[in-house]
DNA sequence: AATCTTACTTGATGTAAGTCAAATTTCGAT
DNA sequence: ATCGAAATTTGACTTACATCAAGTAAGATT
């Protein structure tokens, strides 16, 4: 089912990349770095199309993404599928499961990636030890709640020009954050899934981003992006059109 | 500002009331409990209309809501504005401001209210001594993470009748879960917040809660609902129109 | 390189929900 | 009880986005 190949037989310590800038926690002291590495020591492969999980599937673990890029999506009962989500390097996924002990969404590849996997249990039991571990653990389930509502309010009062430019500044901001360019990057998503994450028919991304375009903010060509005017972009998803 | 005073001088314990079924951990002893109790000792009252806190300012306690009914909001640069949740007692509110130690949403009564106050720092000390505590806080917030990317789903993928009927039955859902009837209840918010929380305009709020009883599935008169047919309405949520 | 499949774009048309507006009801305050 | 403000309902009209339908381009597979 889901390929995961160790890579390497031996231990690679996730605090050994900068995963470490964000994801883990400063003020630990070796020992505590120590302790961490011992714990996240499972890496993993994946390949675009696989699944990292499944949702119904019983939770052990959280991941840390060290390369490649992830989406997540709940589906409904019907077959209607909304993507909740895209994940890149240095993020942490994995936290709805923790609720009710089962995973609430599936977890799919977009390219070829690494993960590497946090036993819960374990890491329940060093952040008791280690305060700053403990406090760090709270801000990212928390900064994930921050992320959800962010969406909601995105999905529920904007429209589609503004949602796009909100989602593509998003990821410039992402990109940008992990020294790439903030203004010329890889979508590795399709048309759908950014539809279904931001509410649109696919036909609508298209076309909004083709508007987009033509409106010289940005270029597009099939999945690359370059960003030509911020500014007016991050003026689009600001201000509404006549509601101000 | 908000006008929070102190009901009783004396100690009140939240593990006192109900809130213990919904909020507390189940496997604690007595001392664990009292310790908590030493914890969850501010008791706030509230009235219609007051903030129990705002969006900006510094974050230091989560609060339980021990009666009444709150909205949670974020505002937007421009003035719109999404409601992102209601709650109701025996809920948990403000653990969206962790992440950044300042709350990023309101969080509004809406009708007089009782609120118990867990300053953050004593429950994650608390939490460190005590296991069954740490895993009831982790479950909490990944609860809310659930939560949200719920209301994403219905937000980037229903209808507007669809959205109306899984908001009744969810009401209905914590209603009961507190000794109500789940067939009949007194919605506290109007037709706007409905409208803000669901994504869609009072007017179509009003209109499609007139369409939903035209069709015999539910009796509203201002704000008492009546639920007439949950298999129905339950039938609504789930399979879409012409999608399957 | 050739073929097949899957993504993407663009156009024509339909529709659910938004907007504007007016009438009615409810509720709080005097 | 009366008044005024706010909330709700309902209607007429508009619009942003969805749907349906080709046609084109990109990637994968052989």
């Amino acid at each position: 089912m889901q390929k995961s190949v160790s890579l390497t037989p031996l231990r690679v310590a996730c605090s050994g990349c900068y995963l470490r800038e964000l994801c883990l926690p400063r003020k630990l002291t070796d020992s505590d770095m120590a302790q961490l590495d011992n714990l996240i020591s499972l890496k993993h492969a994946y390949q675009r199309g696989d699944f990292l999980y499944r949702s119904g599937t019983r939770f052990q673990s959280l991941y840390a993404i060290r390369t490649g890029f992830f989406k997540t999506q709940v589906l409904h009962v019907d077959g209607r599928e909304q993507v909740t989500g895209f994940q890149m390097a240095g993020e942490i996924i994995g936290m709805d499961a923790i609720s009710s002990d089962t995973h609430t969404c599936d977890a799919i590849a977009l390219e070829d990636s690494e993960v590497c996997e946090i036993p819960f249990n374990q890491l329940e039991e060093l952040s008791r030890k280690l305060p700053s571990l403990q406090r760090h653990l709270h801000r990212i389930l928390s900064r994930e709640i921050v992320r959800d509502q962010g969406i909601m309010l995105l999905l529920g009062s904007m429209r589609a020009e503004e949602r796009l430019a909100a989602f593509l500044l998003n990821m410039s901001l992402r990109f940008a954050k992990r020294g790439y360019s903030p203004t010329s990057f890889h979508l590795r998503m399709t048309r759908q899934e950014i539809g279904s994450y931001l509410g649109m028919k696919l036909e609508t991304v298209s076309r909004t981003l083709s508007l987009l375009q033509g409106m010289g903010l940005i270029n597009i060509r099939n999945k690359s992006v370059e960003l030509h005017n911020m500014p007016r972009l991050q003026a689009l998803v600001g201000p509404p059109p006549q509601l101000l």
